[in-house]
DNA sequence: TGCTAAACGGCGGGGGCCTCCGTATCGTAC
DNA sequence: GTACGATACGGAGGCCCCCGCCGTTTAGCA
């Protein structure tokens, strides 16, 4: 009795995987998964089988970059300034939030609606930035009361509020340093 | 030849908008505009005439809301400390985008894909806060750099990020107050 | 009261999401 | 090589939504 995955359906998940991210790519958080399966040659079924309901699409489709994105983190926690290495890091996930579309509303989604999934991207962002949340806090430069939530949570928005921009990178760059160097900062 | 608005139509017109406003404060800004008919009791396409696009819908929904914020914002233009002023005013749009489910995506909405509408919430908020980030600019509590678009942005990156939270108004305050002051404002 | 233009709303097309279930295929055991 | 059981597939149908068309009703003016 095999309860191995069959060789056919590894290829269907990949196909799938394969079509769904140029179609994210193209049309945002909201693509059809219809219209995946029909380009992906597979029934739409099939597409939900694989991947029950669209968040965890985005997930497989993110996951990747995540994990990178995770593991820069992991790298810098022991940089020399805690400060650049925290700015750094969230100066990357902005920039790869604002070029890939879909994903912020993907990790808005899951950071609002099942904060407890382990698996979830937000749930594993929050935990990668966290120790460098906590050493930035550490060395005084960001106050203590700062959460990685907090960050996440900024940095989403930002990238939800210009997802359509012209020049939603530029756009969002400019944004993260300007709330990073606060609006009005004087206390 | 009757060239007014006849009387039903304007009878329809407030129905619809008032059964919008609740549909709308209930599923958030992709409310259905079929079920808005419905509880109406009109049919869709008297829905579609009186509102042209589901920007329109919205757009209508949130006027008053707008204007009340735009006279605020007048009102305080000649406030002796422009700082509070204008972090007044941010606070009041953040609470009440808060609390107006379908607001956030709204303004996001129009101020990135039609920018140029006059008529548009986004366009009128931003010309309203334009004198209070001016005066706040000139007393040095606000770098020179920032723009009305780069503050509503932020606003309405805040509200989109935290609109589905358990206390979206609560979590909005504590986001827009750390954006205020920064993250790490160091220079 | 009659007439015209404005407004209405039902209907059908197109599409998406989801579930069910009969069928094809894979992998294994013989 | 074949036969069998588990696994995976995909088409069909239901439901909802958005949109545009167009025949019909109705308000408002003469």
């Amino acid at each position: 009795m095999p309860h191995h995955q069959r060789a056919d359906a590894r290829r269907n998940y990949a196909r799938i995987l394969a079509v769904a991210e140029r179609e994210v790519a193209a049309h945002g958080a909201d693509a059809s998964l219809e219209r995946i399966a029909r380009v992906a040659g597979v029934g739409s079924a099939t597409v939900r089988r694989h991947f029950p309901g669209r968040a965890a699409l985005l997930e497989a489709v993110f996951h990747e970059r995540i994990e990178s994105l995770c593991a820069r983190a992991d790298a810098s926690v022991d940089a020399v300034d805690a400060r650049a290495a925290l700015l750094d890091w969230l100066d990357g996930l902005t920039e790869y939030a604002a070029s890939a579309r879909g994903m912020a509303e993907a990790l808005a989604h899951d950071r609002l609606v099942e904060p407890e999934r382990v698996s979830a991207c937000a749930v594993k962002l929050e935990e990668a930035v966290e120790p460098l949340l906590r050493r930035a806090a550490e060395s005084g430069a960001v106050a203590p009361d700062v959460t990685a939530a907090d960050l996440l949570a900024l940095v989403t928005g930002i990238a939800l509020a210009t997802e359509r921009h012209a020049d939603p990178a530029a756009e969002g760059r400019r944004l993260l340093e300007l709330t990073v160097r606060g609006i009005s900062p004087v206390s």
